[in-house]
DNA sequence: AATAGTCGCAACCGCCGCAGC
DNA sequence: TGCTGCGGCGGTTGCGACTAT
């Protein structure tokens, strides 16, 4: 056990022996046999088969009917955070990160309820998604996460790029799409050959494969001229989007994630089909979805930062 | 190669509200 | 009506992995 875990412990020890009632001998042995810290595989297994057998129920009773020798409360956490079925792992995908940045600025740190907008997400991995992440370029920023000057630049600026981001894949995934396809007709009509799945891969890697950094030069320069009306303001906007991609501040929309390329590759797909079906993004939330199809149509114009504000604050 | 610094995340803590008695 | 136990929530901690020097 880490040090820490067993300050923590021994902490718990010196608690109950000073809770000396007429339960206190039982309490005291309980309290003395309560595990604390990482879970085992083989606590997991037995949490895991207990409620596959049994449902969830009264957390505690049920720790010791599965005769797990730790609190109904952390046997709740490690369920609900990590191994219920379907906790979805990995990095956040674009459209997740622009629903919490939004919800967030609903809400504040109501995690809870902004992890229901998030299927297979946690209030955990959310909360820590926005202290290690946001919060970090707030700091960057130099202003708080919580002030309106950074949620305008969430919201004007870094949610358009996410978007953009992914709006750009989407184009050059259809792009090479497209261009494998009219490949491979041409290819099936000349020699009666027919698609194989090695190639259909390669149409994909290719899209997959451009230049992330790049990908967030566009968007951003996009933007910069839609949004931000300042001459030549896109190449120095784009520069700070492409330095903060290099950074890995903003995963999704233009860092150099491997493992999440399959992820963005999704969403940009997603994305894609919206666009074709009109560019409206449909969330759960119906009036955010109304939100985002605001701002996708550039309805948006009040209170977006000038440029120079902007290099004011990096 | 060794060390220091930083980051991400799992887990814990304390508080609060609710239900049952 | 007050007490108790429990679940849920947001805040915090600290370990291990990773990166920079």
């Amino acid at each position: 056990m880490a040090a820490s875990q067993r300050s923590r412990c021994s902490a718990a020890a010196v608690a109950v022996e000073l809770d000396e009632d007429d339960h206190g001998q039982h309490q005291q042995q309980e309290a003395e046999e309560l595990r604390r810290g990482p879970w085992t595989v083989d606590e997991d297994l037995t949490l895991v088969n207990y409620i596959a057998d049994h449902g969830e129920g009264r957390w505690n009773s049920l720790a010791r009917a599965a005769g797990l020798k730790r609190t109904g409360k952390s046997c709740r956490l490690r369920w609900l955070n990590y191994l219920r079925p379907d906790v979805k792992r990995g990095n956040f995908t674009a459209d997740e990160q622009l629903l919490i940045l939004d919800l967030h600025t609903r809400w504040g740190n109501r995690w809870s309820k902004i992890a229901q907008h998030l299927p297979g997400r946690t209030d955990n991995e959310i909360k820590n998604y926005w202290r290690t992440r946001v919060q970090k370029h707030a700091k960057q920023l130099n202003c708080d996460a919580n002030s309106k000057r950074f949620k305008d630049a969430m919201r004007y600026l870094w949610m358009p790029h996410l978007v953009d981001a992914d709006a750009h894949r989407a184009r050059l995934l259809h792009a090479a799409a497209a261009t494998h396809h009219h490949a491979a007709l041409s290819s099936a009509a000349g020699a009666g050959g027919v698609l194989t799945s090695s190639s259909s891969a390669d149409s994909f890697a290719t899209a997959e494969s451009y230049d992330d950094g790049a990908a967030g030069l566009y968007a951003a320069g996009v933007h910069a001229g839609e949004m931000l009306v300042v001459d030549g303001a896109g190449d120095c906007w784009a520069a700070a989007a492409a330095q903060e991609a290099s950074q890995g501040m903003w995963p999704s929309a233009a860092a150099d994630h491997h493992q999440q390329q399959h992820q963005s590759a999704a969403a940009a797909r997603h994305m894609h089909q919206l666009a074709a079906a009109g560019g409206h993004h449909q969330f759960q939330d119906a009036e955010l979805s109304g939100w985002v199809q605001g701002f996708s149509e550039g309805i948006i114009t009040e209170n977006f930062w000038a440029l120079e504000d902007i290099w004011k604050i990096q």
